[in-house]
DNA sequence: CTGCATCCACTTTGATACTG
DNA sequence: CAGTATCAAAGTGGATGCAG
């Protein structure tokens, strides 16, 4: 398997080399929320061929990026999960995303919001500085999507899908009729106070100071 | 001209449709440096085709990342220099950059090492906490490669080059004989005391703790 | 000389079909 | 479920041409 690489000695050219092709990072991006099955990351995915994932994961594989497990007994199956280098390219993503939000108009049509992206921005959006020493748990709902945020003095965690245990607070954003579910849709929602609550309204006002950008001077 | 992305609402992906294909992020690596004619991109981007370069440009125009700017009298030509936007991908630069770094062994035969590296990895090693307050000057030499720093009350400004102003201090890396110059070889040689200085001697220590990250324990 | 445009061989991608 | 096979279309790399 040959190698087209820039040529540079350089830590720019050389994460361009490993992780600079197309879909890659959006690879990384699904599997930085759980390790996936081949299938789950094709639907989360919408639009990549086929053959192009496979060849990325095998790259991915070999650049020491992603890791290629078989599942033993249970419920048997290939699942593919980042290494702890790969782990080490969330900052990356999340400087990424945090640009490209600010890039991001409205939604466009045919425009598809996936789970991971909202955790994503969730993520790129978490300020450390207000979390210290909070504890707490969020479920998120905004349409179809649904999102947790545990928070464990300071320690943060986030995931798709339901929290993992009774969450503290659930907070469901009510939309419009042509919002798009998206993460920020949700705080838009929710700082406009149009979000329903099953749990303590405090917890409402700490979420949003941790889990917002504060808006700029 | 038709865009090619990849229909998902999501920083990342927006992100990666703007800047994300082949040679975009080193075009925009070499004019977070200072502006540049077109053909001193193609010298420092060795390898990239013309008309590759010529689209990307026009890409990276039409994305507000780039401006086209048709210098007046004096010197007459076109430049090209960053937007605010495009000046906005720096952590972008710096955090792949870090991440590269980690993933980069020794250089391999053929890498070229370009100023504009050198001088994005200096800047990805910069501690601004230990920077706080400090003014200083250096200038660094290592092999025909030439790079400098200011610090002015912690405030921190670099380039390729000789100092703007007489430096503080000089700093010229002794290499061995098959190594190759870059920010890191001229790190390895200052920790080792391989340096010839020019200048008061305290400067190189204060030059390693603000340039240099401390090593993981 | 700078700042590209054009041409062509080659590679990669996207779309679809098919298999263990 | 987890891919491989096939093929047209688009993009890349390299060389060259050319106007201001």
């Amino acid at each position: 398997m040959k190698r087209r690489d820039y040529g540079q000695y350089c830590g720019l050219a050389r994460a361009l080399d490993l992780v600079g092709e197309r879909w890659a990072l959006l690879i990384v991006r699904d599997l930085t929320i759980r390790p996936r099955r081949y299938t789950d990351l094709q639907s989360g995915l919408p639009g990549i061929p086929t053959n192009v994932l496979s060849t990325r994961l095998k790259e991915l594989e070999q650049a020491g990026v992603v890791e290629r497990r078989v599942a033993p007994a249970p419920q048997r199956g290939v699942v593919y999960a980042l290494t702890p280098v790969g782990q080490e390219l969330e900052p990356v993503l999340l400087a990424l995303g945090r640009w490209g939000s600010s890039q991001l108009g409205d939604p466009r049509p045919g425009d598809v919001i996936s789970p991971d992206a909202a955790v994503l921005n969730m993520r790129a959006n978490f300020q450390p500085a207000e979390a210290a020493g909070v504890t707490g748990s969020w479920e998120i709902h905004v349409g179809d999507l649904v999102a947790y945020a545990v928070l464990t003095d300071g320690k943060f965690e986030s995931g798709t899908g339901p929290a993992p245990s009774t969450p503290d607070l659930v907070m469901t954003a009510r939309l419009g009729a042509d919002d798009v579910p998206s993460y920020r849709a949700f705080v838009k929602a929710a700082k406009a106070g149009k979000v329903d609550l099953v749990g303590p309204r405090e917890l409402l006002d700490t979420f949003l100071r941790v889990f917002t950008a504060p808006k700029a001077a």
